[in-house]
DNA sequence: GACTTATGTTAACGATGATAACATTTTGAC
DNA sequence: GTCAAAATGTTATCATCGTTAACATAAGTC
């Protein structure tokens, strides 16, 4: 778990850190932001990790509670990324790290931002919620989660609730917030 | 409106902005941190300011409408301040600024705590929803708003919806989860 | 073997946050 | 009004930081 806010990471620590001279960190990176947004973009890695192995995309939920399952799988998958590793997680969502474009634009929804849009179709899919869900929809969805992280990540750090009831909460709320 | 990261603010070129010398800084703050948390308190008072004109605390909602128009109208407050001074919003929502913890803890869920449970019990008072509103709903209802004015001060700007629109939307769904 | 590329080094520059030592103004008690 | 103290500013200096330049060396290619 990665401790201290990394966007205060100092670039001659770190080579120093890794017995190496500070210039000759430019031979891998352009500058210190490029340094941070691959960092960043190795986390978000790792957190789509999450998300894949959370949600299995290949066949569409069997039933209501398995589509249930998925969203609050999805759900805990975010949440515990912004519990255990709070300084990383705030580097991927900072505008530290929006110089790496890669992340930041979901534009086509694909990569990770597929997941949260599947998963609520699945709900409906399976009759949970009456309508297709619409952008907004997952928007609206996204929000929460992600505030509920943001939180965590934060604000409200681990105090009010365990982990997975906190995700299991939020998916309900979720749900109920698109009957 | 601030446009460029505060938390990039370099306290010399404040000093210069200011035709006085860099150590002078120092006479009224203890360091750079000190003075982002003095930013980051007025920023929140300002918000807190937001919500109060948005928010008539003095009497109970008179009916349903009105009360579904206060959170709505906090709502807007929140987002509306992160549509608007984004760099600013997230310097108050930042690790940088939490060195001023005046403004982090919910403990006591007094000052701009109160709004959102109020507006919440209004909700309940006036048969909107049907239990009272216990800290696990005012929990996930910041979370909703909150993620959705983080997502729009950063990764999600202004696109997708005008913001009354947005707050609208977003009261709306908050009320549907509680239901 | 010569040339290119990748990767490292040291030395230096300007900007930054911070501190020390010193000067000046404001203020308040007597 | 006097005068000491507090407040507020100054310049000089430091270590650190990101960054660049100039140079060295090892590995791989023709």
């Amino acid at each position: 778990m990665v401790q201290e806010d990394i966007a205060n990471l100092s670039l001659r620590q770190l080579a120093a850190g890794l017995g190496v001279s500070a210039a000759a960190v430019y031979r891998h990176f352009a500058d210190r932001d490029d340094l941070l947004a691959e960092v960043a973009r190795i986390g978000f890695e790792r957190l789509e990790k999450q998300f894949e192995d959370a949600f299995d995309m290949t066949c569409p939920p069997a039933d209501a509670p398995e589509a249930t399952f998925r969203l609050r799988r999805l759900a805990e998958a975010y949440l515990g990324f912004a519990d255990t590793e709070p300084a990383l997680w705030r580097l991927i969502f900072s505008a530290q790290a929006e110089p790496f474009r890669g992340i930041t634009p979901p534009e086509g929804c694909g990569g990770s931002y597929q997941y949260l849009p599947a998963a609520l179709l699945g709900l409906h899919q399976t009759g949970i919620i009456p309508t297709q869900p619409n952008e907004r929809d997952a928007l609206f969805a996204w929000s929460a989660i992600h505030g509920a992280a943001t939180l965590r990540a934060g604000l409200v750090p681990g105090a009010l609730m365990p982990l997975t009831e906190l995700a299991t909460e939020v998916a309900e709320r979720v749900i109920k917030s698109l009957k």
